[in-house]
DNA sequence: GATTTAATTTAGCCATGGCTAAAATAATGT
DNA sequence: ACATTATTTTAGCCATGGCTAAATTAAATC
């Protein structure tokens, strides 16, 4: 019945209703953008998950996800970061390769598959890369953090979070020694939209790409 | 290329080719049979597995899997009793339900998971179920045991391997003390195909239906 | 050897989830 | 206000992997 492309449909366009800015609107192309797919395709899913009462459609103007819709999405979600945090933390997966294999496994495992990874994790309520992860209830936390391309120069804080969606990306924070729970400070921001040079733990100084810091969440620390 | 179905239909291809008794022909409908489809929907695979060059079909007579096919067949074999082991011993699973289990996950792992279970599991070379483990190269062993239900009465023997076939039956082994290296020894065979007096572990006797019996398959001991 | 029965294949259908090309609609610029 | 552009939908196609019903072929029985 519900099938793992529905699946992946609805936890996309979750994501994309609470990822990005508020009021933006989630429309075919975005969707379709993200999936992978033609327009068309996404069309036809929407027409579909519409039809399921997992969304409510108007027409041109873009989706929105229903109570059993979100629903599915969370539930969805909640095994893909289960999945991820159990990979690294149980078979030593590095952060960058866990996205891939958690898409795959996301739609393929039990409820028992589900019980038992969380309780050998310990009943986390954060993901490996930072997200919040949702309860079995279809509880989530809306954590949202500052981005660091954000931060203002003097200002300590921790990392929190990270975009997990460029493996290259991932790879590359962690040869800058940038994971969760590093502490940073921006010193300067170069202008032109220039890198930012940034103290990282206490040690060393680098310099990092504004696309890098914009897909690193940060907390203010004291 | 290579989908899920496939994937299935080599696997449990090969199993009958080898499982059963030798010189028994894989006909189209106990493909269908044990696959749980109708015997028009398993000529159409077959005749696509034959284009593929997966495998042999002589019309009306059964089909052959060729080196490419039993390929395909080892490695999900591998996936299936490897994962098995893992849910089994990291887990914590009961036999009986890792069979359910594996058979989706089978197709979603990546090698790169393969191997880390692998290695977790310390590079094993017998299943949970007591069947042998192809290696990654596709070589396997071939262990055939005797059924207990074939066996003498007053020959001490250990259980090497069971059926994974019937969850039920596999709890209702697991209540009897019937484990892989448990030690039995047929007291008394009941005529017209009746139970078997079973002696367990040297500690408790028992009667087993012959059914039951023939899905456990047993190593002579000194 | 002819006939009945059983197994297999063919024909034609369906659902799912992709695609491209064309049409319709909304948004934007002059 | 109207023309241009961008987005969305529709129409029609394809591959995959099921199904049932009918036709064909092989096997078994008389
Ligand atoms: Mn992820
Ligand atoms: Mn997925
Ligand atoms: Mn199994
Ligand atoms: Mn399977």
């Amino acid at each position: 019945m519900i099938s793992q492309a529905i699946e992946d449909y609805l936890k996309t366009i979750y994501k994309l209703q609470h990822g990005g800015t508020e009021n933006e609107r989630v429309t075919t192309s975005v969707i379709a953008d993200r999936m992978g797919v033609a327009a068309a395709s996404a069309t036809n899913m929407i027409k579909k998950l519409a039809e399921m009462h997992l969304l409510v459609h108007t027409p041109y103007q873009g989706v929105g996800l229903t109570g059993a819709g979100r629903k599915i999405a969370l539930e969805t979600i909640r095994h893909h970061r289960l999945i991820e945090l159990y990979l690294a933390q149980a078979l030593g997966y590095p952060w960058d390769q866990i996205d891939a294999e958690a898409d795959r496994l996301e739609h393929a495992i039990s409820e028992e598959f589900e019980d038992r990874i969380d309780k050998a994790l310990g009943y986390p309520t954060i993901g490996a890369h930072g997200e919040p992860i949702p309860t079995k209830q279809g509880k989530i936390e809306d954590l949202d953090y500052p981005r660091l391309s954000d931060l203002e120069t003097g200002q300590p804080a921790i990392i929190r979070r990270v975009s997990d969606r460029n493996p290259e990306m991932l790879r590359y924070m962690d040869q800058m020694g940038l994971q969760l729970g590093t502490r940073v400070e921006v010193r300067e921001k170069a202008p032109f939209s220039g890198p930012l040079q940034l103290k990282i733990d206490a040690d060393k100084e680098e310099a990092l790409g504004l696309e890098v810091a914009y897909n690193i969440f940060v907390d203010l620390a004291p």
